[in-house]
RNA sequence: GGAGAGGUGGCAGAGUGGCCGAUUGCGCCGCCUUGCUAAGGCGGUGUACCGGAAACGGUACCGGGGGUUCGAAUCCCCCCCUCUCCGCCA
């Protein structure tokens, strides 16, 4: 949610950033937001005006003589009826510009591409090389099942598409790769977090995954509540309508959680193997800090520096790319993705999304803290990035790693997590 | 699932129809007293919106939503949450 000021001060800028989006629906929505909070502000002198004396009648009346009163009290019940009106109608007032704010997109930032989808994302950097294997490399999914460790045909049968078992050393190395993404960040100064995985609306609605990402949502509809896609919903949303004090800020946590997407609209999609799957776990980073763009900007790179240390310690060839305009999310001010190599998609696949928001989330969360200085109580900024998702993860760990025997080779950063543990599965025909 | 008690400002905690946007305490800010520290005195201190250059004025807000009333933190209804006891249970 942006300020409504925001739009009063500049709506070009903002209806420029809901079409670099990609969004020109979304970009209507701050026209329909101005008209309704100009109908509104024509509408509360008036209202206000006459409550007030509302208010003052009914205060004089209480100490009128019984006579008096009998007639003060018709005048008031017409006035009652006027007020009842106009009541009314700020009543819808609020609740449309409400629903059409929550509309209106976050604005990128001027360093985010231009482009209409990831295919124009731009790349910033990239780390490692993609070796040169010297024998036919076995697809993760061909792997894990020749080894035992896989098996999507039964999950399938139990579940539906995009399910799975994982079995033996690979289950072994799905927590391994979590765990070891724990530590990590514990060590990095982030607070750990077992966040709840089902949530309200509100948690949904404040984060900005609602409305739009219903159709993304497991829901049971029972409670009224939403499985989540991923732990910056709950992690974010932890200290939404409470004021804290700078002092207790940042806020860095990071959390493991189960994430549930329903992956609606991906028929036909990445529908081998790992890489999309309705059930995973993640170890997300968050951080909530003070109403900072150069902080915000700062905890940006951060974060983006702890996932590459992961995927660095698990010698992995990755690259980052700025997403362009078309590509981002509506909440999102900027974004970077990181893709790590996977033969088996002969490129590069999404393991990790960086983002900030800047305070977009903080209002819809009514996310606030008090500064130092004692003024008035300002929104927080937030951010959030994957530290590691698995099992997609486990894509290129499997394939970059095997050995020409079908064996594969564990990282000397993961073999704590694995009893020390160089190598798994056995040798393939 | 059943029974009961509660949800009030940054925090604690009063308030059962008009004198309440709300006593008081803590915290915070300012001034004063005081060799330092500790303690004390006086004053100030909620949020949002509307109007205003500002000073300031107005309105709304006592978990959320409806209702009764000229008037609701206070009475009624629904929902959410917390706590205690009972039942069930990984």
């Amino acid at each position: 949610m942006l300020d409504i000021k925001v739009l009063r001060d500049d709506p070009g800028a903002v209806r420029a950033g809901a079409l670099k989006k990609r969004l020109p629906d979304r970009a209507a929505a701050v026209d329909r937001a101005l008209q309704l909070d100009a109908e509104l502000r024509a509408l509360l002198p008036s209202l206000d005006a006459l409550r007030s004396g509302q208010k003052q009648a009914s205060k004089a009346l209480g100490k009128l003589s019984p006579a008096e009163r009998e007639q003060h009290l018709q005048q008031q019940k017409q006035v009652k009826a006027e007020v009842a009106v106009l009541e009314e109608r700020e009543k819808q007032l609020r609740a449309d510009l409400e629903a059409q704010l929550a509309l209106v997109p976050n604005v990128p930032d001027p360093e985010v591409p231009e482009g209409k989808d990831d295919t124009e994302n731009v790349e910033v950097r990239r780390w490692g090389e993609v070796r040169d294997f010297g024998f036919p490399v076995r697809p993760h999914d061909e792997l894990a099942e020749a080894q035992g460790w896989l098996d999507q045909q039964r999950a399938s049968d139990m579940s539906g598409s995009r399910n799975y078992f994982l079995f033996g050393d690979l289950a072994l190395l799905h927590d391994a790769v979590l765990r070891f993404a724990i530590d990590l960040m514990v060590d990095r100064g982030f607070v750990p977090v077992d966040p709840p995985v089902l949530v309200r609306d509100k948690a949904m609605y404040g984060t900005g995954f609602f409305p739009g990402g219903e159709e993304q949502t497991y829901r049971c509809e029972k409670d009224g509540l939403n499985l989540i896609g991923t732990a910056e919903v709950p992690v974010t949303s932890l200290h939404g309508g409470e004021m804290l004090a700078e002092e207790d800020l940042p806020k860095r946590f990071v959390a493991r959680s189960g994430c549930f997407r329903r992956e609606a609209g991906t028929y036909g999609k990445d529908t081998r193997g790992l890489y999309r799957v309705h059930q995973f776990q993640k170890v997300e980073q968050v951080i909530v800090d003070v109403a900072d763009r150069e902080r915000s900007i700062r905890h940006h790179a951060h974060i983006v520096d702890n996932a590459e240390a992961l995927l660095q310690a698990f010698e992995l060839p990755y690259r980052v790319v700025a997403v362009c305009g078309g590509d981002l999310g509506v909440p999102q001010a900027m974004k970077y993705d990181i893709e790590a190599w996977m033969p088996s998609r002969k490129g590069y696949g999404e393991t990790h999304s960086a983002s900030r928001f800047y305070d977009y989330q903080a209002r819809r969360l009514v996310l606030r803290y008090r500064p130092k200085d004692g003024g008035k109580p300002l929104f927080c900024h937030t951010l959030n990035n994957t530290v590691v998702a698995s099992p997609r993860i486990l894509i290129p760990l499997l394939e970059m790693h095997q050995q020409p025997d079908g064996t594969v080779r564990v990282p000397a950063a993961l073999q704590p997590y694995l009893r020390g543990r160089s190598v798994i599965g056995k040798a393939l025909a």
